[in-house]
DNA sequence: TCTATCGTTCGATGATTATAGAACAATAAA
DNA sequence: TTTATTGTTCTATAATCATCGAACGATAGA
């Protein structure tokens, strides 16, 4: 089993981050994690395929938005919010916020 | 001369700002117009072509980051801060804290 | 060991994008 | 009126992306 990619916190580029939040779906799983702290893959309920979620959570990943970690045959995301805390101020937040304002969700 | 077309404040969506902000050009392209106000397009050094600055210049535009208005045969672009403070709160302040965090400058 | 579950990876597709150069439009200046 | 300036639009290109289904890998459970 390959570890999975994680960036350290100091290399977390802005934009990447930005873009990975730009996309419904993905705004939609971190806002979910938020919510509900770490969840199984299979148990973020979204209208796509098994494989789109795969890919998406893959994107958050490696901009170090989430954490994947395996337990038996699940994967398990979770929010870096400490680290993009530390690494961006205020940042997740406001824009969690902002979500909230939307009526995407 | 057509008039630009630029969304109202209530239509701007979250993911479309965090897209247009998730190019490292167009952030620049922001950051600069914060710093140092209205500008026209071709007084923002940019090391890009003029028809891709302008490009960017739409994208930005129609997400409802900017707005654009003609002066002589310039176009003066500034940051549309309070609409954008009024529609997401806290939003652009904090990313554009996080960018001077960053090495992109 | 065999099977079911969970998720990743592969391959394909249609859409979008960042980029540039050339042609064009509009305005200002000579 | 002719020319110069400013920026947009058109066309093209190479790259990336969101999506899906099928095949695969790993683990848990029977």
């Amino acid at each position: 089993m390959k570890p999975l990619f994680h960036p350290d916190t100091a290399d977390i580029q802005l934009s990447s981050v930005l873009y990975a939040l730009s996309d419904p779906v993905r705004l939609m799983m971190v806002y979910k994690l938020r919510q509900n702290g770490e969840r199984a893959c299979g148990d973020i309920e979204l209208p796509i395929a098994k494989s789109t979620v795969s890919h998406h959570s893959r994107t958050l990943r490696e901009a170090g938005v989430i954490r994947t970690r395996t337990h038996g045959t699940q994967r398990l995301l979770s929010l870096r919010e400490e680290d993009l805390e530390s690494r961006f101020p205020g940042l997740l937040k406001s824009i969690l916020a902002s979500y909230e304002e939307t009526d995407e969700l």
